[in-house]
RNA sequence: CGGGACGUAGCGCAGCCUGGUAGCGCACUACACUGGGGGUGUAGUGGUCGGAGGUUCAAAUCCUCUCGUCCCGACCA
């Protein structure tokens, strides 16, 4: 590609309005630019790196024995109904009526079409296990679309479906593409770290995120110092010390105005620990939805409402309004788990505790000596804590949780049976009886890759490609105008070109300084200088982005460029 | 949805408070010089000041509404 040709507008200035790396070097670079909120146009750089990723995903994938078709991007609302996930999955779903007034959505995700497909297609035992996938635009109407193409509202996947028999071919495959995965991201030169994830609203048994380390990542991470225990926070598990307090006689004492944790432990003169935290939360969907629910942890723990959340069977749980706590029989800033009119879920960490301190849903008042299984009717206790930094490993007993910020690029998850038996996919088993299919799903961000590509590779001049995702392997760089360099780097160009290595010849009438930028910005591998001055002492300089740089005569530069892709591979 | 900021040429910004000829840098066009790190000079092109309404002799500037964008939070395969 001749420079002088190409659509590749860069940019001196920081756009305004990119906050992150990766997003201000996309819009500089000229690789994209955005149409409105978290949608982009590819330009031709920025497909170029978005299609090489595709490359070595299909690549991966096909290796992993799945099969790459094309489903729609336009669903019918009967199939979303059918899985029950049009009243489910909210508004992040773009809904809209066609003509004869059909609803209709754009897709976010495609259980409900693979198993739709699939369903009328799958017969027999003898057809599973079967992989299928596609790398297709998705919509999601984020509420809160940011970072450029690292959360989009319509983004590139790869999304795939297994099908199986029965439980043990769906681990075996979700093995495979857990595998697959950590294949797929380490091509890709990044610094990554799958993790135990929540099951979101995917649903579904069993769950790892792969995560690339970034500190601009929207997700943190838990991890473990000693063993390789590491999950979301959503999700992670750490043990605390539990502290044991005098076992006493239930007490009321009077906390005026006292409504923090940390007020009443000053006033008290006790640590946090000793107090039970009772957060009043509203549920909504699932059994619960609707309904109040009281939810307790350490004074000094946090409490992690994904959880909760999931623990309840609901959608979502939201902090109760201080005028619904009267509903419950309780009080602003003196919630208890004493009396109140719902139900009550503990952490696990508060199951024999004693000698408590907690609100008294009285105004002004605590209770001390409290003592939960004296107490406290009716509660139930489960995983309800975040981990915290310094933890202990709950796996190992040795480490201690530390934390890390991620971009998720990639999660796996082991779904069993929650869209095949809504959405009918059933075969005849060995028996020669009717069966439901067992389920796994495999989500990989593809043009989020790039953006986290870009986070890891990157200098102040710009970004830095591996050989196997740059746009261009190569830039040639002419130097002046004079007939000279401009037919030799012509001649070099087509002969590069021949070999089918992709290259950039920047034949602008510009300054150097102009094109070194450029070429730097694109953060193109190879840069080969061509100027009056090499070829007359025949040393074409070679320089890599990454760092190193050598000088060569101009009948060696091909076969020296042949040596740098060969010595990346 | 809550909080905050912003919208003036392709990009980055000033002007607004205190109403009176729409500006600067970069980019772009032409010419000249220059030619190994975003060079210099001369002359140019390009703007319904996001939109609508209002106040006023007069609105980029003041008022109201509206649309859009970004950030923080909530949310999120």
């Amino acid at each position: 590609m001749r420079y002088s040709r190409f659509f590749a507008p860069t940019l001196r200035d920081d756009p305004a309005d990119a906050e992150v790396i990766s997003h201000k070097l996309l819009l500089r670079a000229g690789f994209i630019r955005r149409v409105t909120s978290g949608v982009y146009d590819f330009l031709p750089l920025g497909l170029r790196v978005l299609r090489k990723i595709e490359g070595i995903v299909r690549e991966e994938m096909a290796r992993a024995g799945a099969q790459e078709l094309l489903l729609p991007m336009v669903q019918p609302s009967e199939l979303w109904k059918k899985s029950g996930r049009w009243e489910k999955y909210g508004s992040e779903l773009l809904r809209f009526k066609d003509r004869h007034a059909h609803e209709s959505c754009l897709g976010p995700t495609h259980e409900e079409v693979i198993c739709d497909l699939v369903s009328r297609e799958l017969r027999s035992y003898k057809q599973l296990p079967m992989n299928l996938y596609q790398i297709q635009s998705k919509f999601r109407d984020e509420v809160r679309p940011r970072f450029g193409l690292m959360r989009g509202r319509e983004f590139v996947m790869k999304d795939a479906y297994s099908f199986h028999a029965d439980e043990a071919s769906l681990q075996e495959e979700y093995d495979n593409m857990f595998t697959t995965y950590q294949r797929i991201f380490t091509r890709l030169g990044l610094k990554f770290r799958a993790v135990e994830a929540d099951t979101g609203s995917i649903g579904g048994n069993q769950s790892h995120e792969f995560h690339v380390l970034a500190e601009s990542g929207e997700d943190l991470i838990a991890y473990c110092s000693h063993c390789d225990y590491a999950a979301n926070v959503e999700k992670g598990i750490s043990t605390r010390d539990i502290p044991s307090f005098a076992d006493a006689s239930l007490n009321e004492v009077e906390t005026p105005g006292m409504t923090a944790v940390e007020d009443v432990a000053k006033h008290l003169q006790i640590n946090a620990d000793q107090l039970v935290k009772t957060l009043i939360y509203q549920v909504t969907g699932g059994d619960f939805d609707g309904r109040m629910i009281a939810a307790c942890i350490h004074g000094d723990d946090v409490l992690q409402e994904i959880k909760l959340a999931r623990a309840l069977g609901a959608n979502e749980v939201e902090l109760a309004t201080d005028d619904a706590l009267e509903a419950i029989n309780s009080i602003k800033g003196f919630v208890g788990p004493q009396g109140l009119n719902c139900k009550i879920l503990m952490d696990e960490s508060l199951r024999n505790a004693v000698g408590m301190v907690a609100g008294s849903n009285k105004s002004d008042m605590h209770v001390t000596g409290l003592s939960i299984s004296r107490d406290v009717e009716h509660a139930e206790f489960i995983d309800l804590r975040e981990v915290r930094l310094d933890d202990g490993c709950a796996h190992c007993s040795e480490g201690h949780i530390k934390h890390a910020r991620g971009i998720e690029v990639g999660q796996v998850f082991a779904l069993g049976q929650q869209y095949t038996k809504p959405l009918e996919v059933l075969f005849q088993d060995h028996n020669g009886k009717r069966a439901t299919a067992t389920m796994g799903c495999y989500g990989i961000g593809v043009s989020r890759l790039v953006a986290a590509v870009i986070e890891q590779c990157n200098d102040d001049n710009g970004m830095i490609w591996p050989l196997s995702l740059a746009p261009f392997q190569v830039v040639i760089i002419t130097m002046g105008k004079s007939e000279t360099a401009m037919n030799a780097s012509e001649k070099l160009y087509q002969n590069i070109s021949e070999q089918g290595i992709e290259v950039l010849w920047d034949d602008r009438k510009e300054r150097p300084g102009v094109k070194f930028k450029d070429a730097e910005l694109m953060g193109l591998p190879i840069h080969v200088v061509i100027g009056d001055r090499g070829l007359d002492a025949d040393a074409i300089e070679i320089r890599q982005r990454a760092g190193s740089k050598q000088e060569v005569p101009l009948n060696a530069v091909i076969e020296n460029i042949r040596n740098i892709l060969v010595g990346a591979n």
